[in-house]
DNA sequence: TCGTACCATGTTTTT
DNA sequence: CATGGTACGA
C-alpha cells in the first residue's frame, strides 16, 4: 500500500487538483485556500504514487521565494525523493539552465552574462548617444521600459511595425542595435532569457521534442502573473504531454507592470481544450472578519472572474484602522503594539509582518526596531547585490568569467583609481570601435602600442596582467572560486582602498564583502554564483528565525502571518500615484488587488494605518487617507484612532527604548550608529532650512525631549520650549539637538 | 586630464 | 536621500 498521508487533510476540491494529473488543469485558488498545499501534494503524489521520475516534473513559480517554499514543502512530504527535482524555479532561472546548454544556437557563448536593469540602462544610454538622440528628451529609462514591454509580448525587433512612433520613430532601430550590442557583449537581459529559449525551441524541432518529453508534468504557480512570452513558452513545452496544471487567482494579479496578462488565466480553457477547471474557495487562513474586509474591498474592482471565498473559522477580531499624526507616530505606535503583544500574548516575533507598498517606507521602521532591539528581518528592500561594493566585486568576477563583458570591465577599470578618467575610457572605446575590438582587447592594444599616456599605460598593463592571472586561477580549478574572490579583492587593491577610506561606511562595506565571500560557499562554481546574483534579489536567510518580517506587499504574496501591519495607507503612496498616473483605472485596480493581497496575508489580526503628515523625499507631505480604507466594509472594521489625535509617545517605554542594539550589522544598523554619533534623530536628520517648514509657535515633537513649541527660528536651527506644548494638534515631528535649548 | 565638491534631479513593485 | 552630471581646482 502506498503511503498517501500527504493527501490526508485535503478537502475534496484540493484532492481533485492533486489526483487529476492527466491533461490540462486550471486551479482557480483564492487567497488562503491551500493552493500551495495542493500543488506540493500534487508533486508528492506524482512522484510517490505514480512513480514519476522527479526530473520529469517542471514546476514554475514567479519568485525565488515561492520556488524555495515549494521545494521545502515538497521535501517535507517526500524527503529524499525530492532530490531529483531539478526543474523547480522561476521562469528565468529555468530558462538560464536551458539556455546555457544551447547558447550557441542563438549565437551566444555558454558563459553569457545576465545583465540587470542598471547595465541595461547604461548600455541603452550608449546606444542613444551613438545615434545622436537627445538623451534629455528620450531618456534611456523610457527606452528600457519600451523594449521590456515588447519582450514581455514576445516581440523581437523584426516584429515591431515600421511605423512605430515611440522615440521619434527610432525605437525599433534602437532595439535592433541594442540586441546586436548584447550579442557582442555575450550578454542577455531578463526578457531575452525567455525569448531566446522560445526561439531555440521553435527553430530546432528535435530539441523541442526532447524537452517536451523531458517535462512530462508541468506545474505553474501564480498563472495570473505570466506574460505573453512566458505563456508562449509554456504552450510550446506543454504541447507534448498536455499535462499542464496552472494555479492562479485573478484577484492577486499584481505584476501588470511586468507585462502580466490576466487574459492568460481568463482564456485558459480556450488555449488548452478539454481543461479541467477546479475552484478552491474555502479559506483556511483568516478569520471571517479579515476575509470579509478583504472581499468587500476587492468587490470595487470590475472585470473579475468572481468567486466567493468562505471560511469556517472564528469571527475573530475586526480589522483595525488607525490614523496617526505623522509617520513617526505611526512607527512608534506599531513598535509599541508589537512590544505589548509579545509581552502579553502567545505570539512570536516571527508571527508578525509589516508590509509596505514601497521600499523607502522600510527605513523609519528599521531605525526604530533597531533602537528598541526588536528582532526583525528585511526581505527585499535595498538589495544586498545592489550595494556598490558588491556590484564592484561582482563586476571583477564577471570580467574574469567572460572576456566579452565590457560593461563589467567599464565598471571597475578605474576602481580603485587607476587614473583612467572619462577621456581615457573614451579613447579606449574609440579604439574598440575602429578595430572592431572588444573593450578588453582595446585595452590590451593600448598597452602594447602605447596609444595612451605612460602612466596610464603602466597602470593598465598591471591591471591586465592581474586579470590574466585571475582568469587562469579561475579556470584551472573551478572549485577554487572562494579563494579567487579573496585574491581578486586583495590584489586589485579594492580592500586597501576601503581600508584607507576610513569613512563610517567603509567598515560596513568591508563587512559586506566578507559576507559576499562567505556566501560563495553555497555555490559550486563561479558561474552558478553569478547566475544567482543576477536572478535572485536577496541572499538566503535562515528558515525559521524568530523575527518580525518587513517586506513589500509584492514580496508578501504567498505568505501568511498571524498579525499583519499595513502602514502608509495614504493617497499617493497607496494607491501609488505613479501607478494611477500611468495606468489609470487599470492601475487603480491593480493597487486594489495589492491591498487585497496585503489584508489576506493575515490569519488573526490585521492593522491598517495612515499618517496625516509624513517626511518623505526630504519634504513634509500631507496626505489624505487612502480611498481603500473607506472602501472597507464597516461591519468588519474597527477604528482605533483616538479622539483628538492623541498619539502614543515613544518616551513611555524609554527604558526599553534606550537598550543598545547589539547583534545587527545591517545598513540600517550603521546608519543608526551614525545618527547617534551625530546626535541627530534618525527620522529627520535631513532637515536643514527648518524655517521653510516651521513657523514660530508650531508645536513639535523631539525624540528625546518630547513635545514643545518653537520660540525662535533660524535657517537650520530652532529654539524650542519643551514644556509648553500639550500633546494635541502636534503639526509635525522635528529634530533639534540639546544645544538649541 | 583627473578627482572632487557641489548641484539637480528623480524616486513602485521584481526577474 | 541617492545617484548622476557639471564646474572647477590640482
Amino acid at each position: 500500500m502506498k503511503d498517501i498521508s500527504y493527501l490526508g487533510d485535503l478537502n475534496s476540491e484540493q484532492e481533485k487538483a492533486v489526483r487529476q494529473t492527466d491533461g490540462p488543469v486550471l486551479v482557480l485558488a483564492g487567497a488562503g485556500t491551500g493552493k500551495t498545499k495542493a500543488l506540493t501534494a500534487r508533486v508528492a503524489y506524482l512522484i510517490k504514487s505514480l512513480n514519476v521520475r522527479s526530473h520529469n516534473i517542471l514546476a514554475v513559480t514567479f519568485t525565488n521565494k515561492a520556488a524555495n517554499e515549494m521545494k521545502f514543502r515538497i521535501e517535507e512530504h517526500i524527503g529524499h525523493l525530492s532530490e531529483g527535482l531539478k526543474w523547480i524555479g522561476t521562469f528565468h532561472s529555468i530558462c538560464v539552465k536551458i539556455l546555457r546548454r544551447h547558447a550557441e544556437k542563438v549565437n551566444l557563448n555558454s558563459n553569457f552574462t545576465i545583465i540587470n536593469t542598471d547595465d541595461q540602462i547604461r548600455l541603452l544610454r550608449q546606444v542613444i548617444k551613438l545615434e545622436s538622440i537627445d538623451e534629455k528628451k528620450w531618456p534611456p529609462r523610457l527606452l528600457a521600459y519600451i523594449i521590456d514591454q515588447w519582450k514581455n509580448k514576445a516581440l523581437t525587433y523584426q516584429n515591431i511595425p515600421e511605423d512605430d512612433l515611440q522615440f521619434d520613430g527610432k525605437a525599433k532601430k534602437l532595439y535592433e542595435i541594442y540586441q546586436s550590442r548584447l550579442r557582442t557583449l555575450n550578454a542577455v537581459d531578463f526578457g531575452d532569457l525567455i525569448l531566446h529559449v522560445i526561439e531555440i525551441l521553435k527553430t530546432d524541432t528535435s530539441l523541442l521534442f526532447n524537452y517536451q518529453s523531458l517535462f512530462k508534468y508541468i506545474l505553474v504557480d501564480e498563472y495570473q502573473d505570466t506574460n505573453m512570452a512566458q505563456y508562449l513558452l509554456l504552450r510550446l513545452l506543454a504541447q507534448g504531454s498536455k499535462n499542464i496544471c496552472c494555479v492562479g487567482d485573478d484577484d492577486q494579479s499584481i505584476y501588470g507592470w511586468r507585462g502580466a496578462e490576466i487574459g492568460n488565466i481568463l482564456k485558459f480553457e480556450k488555449d488548452f481544450p478539454g481543461a479541467t477547471v477546479i475552484r478552491l474557495e474555502q479559506n483556511y487562513r483568516s478569520t471571517s472578519n479579515i476575509l470579509g474586509a478583504a472581499s468587500g474591498l476587492i468587490e470595487s474592482n470590475q472585470g473579475r472572474l468572481g468567486k466567493t471565498l468562505w471560511t469556517e473559522s472564528n469571527v475573530g477580531d475586526k480589522v483595525q484602522i488607525i490614523k496617526h499624526i505623522d509617520g513617526k507616530d505611526e512607527v512608534s505606535w506599531i513598535c509599541d503594539d508589537i512590544y505589548n503583544k509579545i509581552k502579553s500574548e502567545k505570539i512570536k516575533f516571527s508571527d508578525i509582518a509589516i508590509l509596505f507598498r514601497a521600499t523607502w517606507q522600510f527605513r523609519d521602521f528599521e531605525d526604530l526596531l533597531l533602537r528598541r532591539d526588536i528582532p526583525h528581518i528585511i526581505i527585499g528592500g535595498t538589495r544586498f547585490f545592489d550595494r556598490q561594493e558588491i556590484k564592484d566585486a561582482v563586476a571583477y568576477l564577471r570580467i574574469i568569467n567572460s572576456d566579452a563583458d565590457s560593461l563589467a570591465l567599464e565598471r571597475i577599470i578605474n576602481v580603485p583609481k587607476r587614473g583612467i578618467g572619462e577621456k581615457s575610457l573614451q579613447q579606449l572605446h574609440n579604439i574598440a570601435r575602429e578595430k572592431n575590438f572588444r573593450l578588453i582587447d582595446a585595452v590590451r592594444h593600448a598597452v602594447k602600442t602605447g596609444l595612451v599616456g605612460k602612466k596610464i599605460q603602466e597602470n593598465l598593463g598591471r591591471f591586465i596582467d592581474m586579470l590574466d592571472i585571475w582568469r587562469d586561477v579561475g579556470s584551472s580549478d573551478k572549485k577554487n572560486h572562494i579563494d579567487l574572490v579573496e585574491q581578486v579583492l586583495d590584489e586589485s587593491g579594492y580592500t586597501d582602498m576601503l581600508q584607507n577610506e576610513q569613512t563610517p561606511e567603509s567598515e560596513g562595506r568591508l563587512e559586506n564583502l566578507k559576507e559576499l565571500v562567505s556566501s560563495l560557499n553555497d555555490f559550486s562554481d563561479l558561474q552558478a554564483f553569478l547566475d544567482h546574483v543576477s536572478l535572485v534579489m536577496e541572499n538566503q536567510v535562515d528558515r525559521n528565525p524568530d523575527k518580525v518580517s518587513l517586506m513589500t506587499l509584492h514580496a508578501s504574496k504567498g505568505l501568511e502571518f498571524k498579525q499583519v501591519y499595513l502602514p502608509g495607507w495614504e493617497e499617493e503612496t497607496f494607491p501609488n500615484k505613479k501607478s494611477l498616473d500611468d495606468n489609470g483605472q487599470n492601475g487603480l485596480e491593480e493597487e486594489r488587488r495589492l491591498a487585497y493581497v496585503g489584508i489576506t496575508r493575515a490569519k488573526l489580526l490585521c492593522t491598517i494605518s495612515s499618517a496625516e503628515s509624513r517626511y518623505k523625499f526630504g519634504d513634509f507631505n500631507f496626505n489624505l487617507e487612502s480611498r481603500f480604507i473607506k472602501e472597507l466594509p464597516n461591519n468588519y472594521v474597527e477604528d482605533l484612532t483616538p479622539s483628538g489625535f492623541q498619539s502614543s509617545n515613544a518616551l513611555n517605554q524609554s527604558n526599553f527604548l534606550e537598550q543598545e542594539p547589539s547583534f545587527y550589522r545591517s545598513p540600517g544598523w550603521s546608519r543608526l550608529q551614525n545618527n547617534m554619533a551625530n546626535n541627530s534623530s534618525p527620522f529627520f536628520n535631513g532637515a536643514s532650512n527648518v524655517n521653510k517648514i516651521f513657523n514660530v509657535g508650531d508645536r513639535v515633537f523631539h525624540e528625546k525631549f518630547g513635545y514643545g513649541i518653537i520660540t525662535e527660528l533660524e535657517a537650520d536651527k530652532a529654539l524650542v520650549d519643551f514644556e509648553k506644548a500639550d500633546r494635541k494638534n502636534i503639526k509635525t515631528a522635528f529634530l533639534t539637538s540639546e544645544k538649541d535649548l
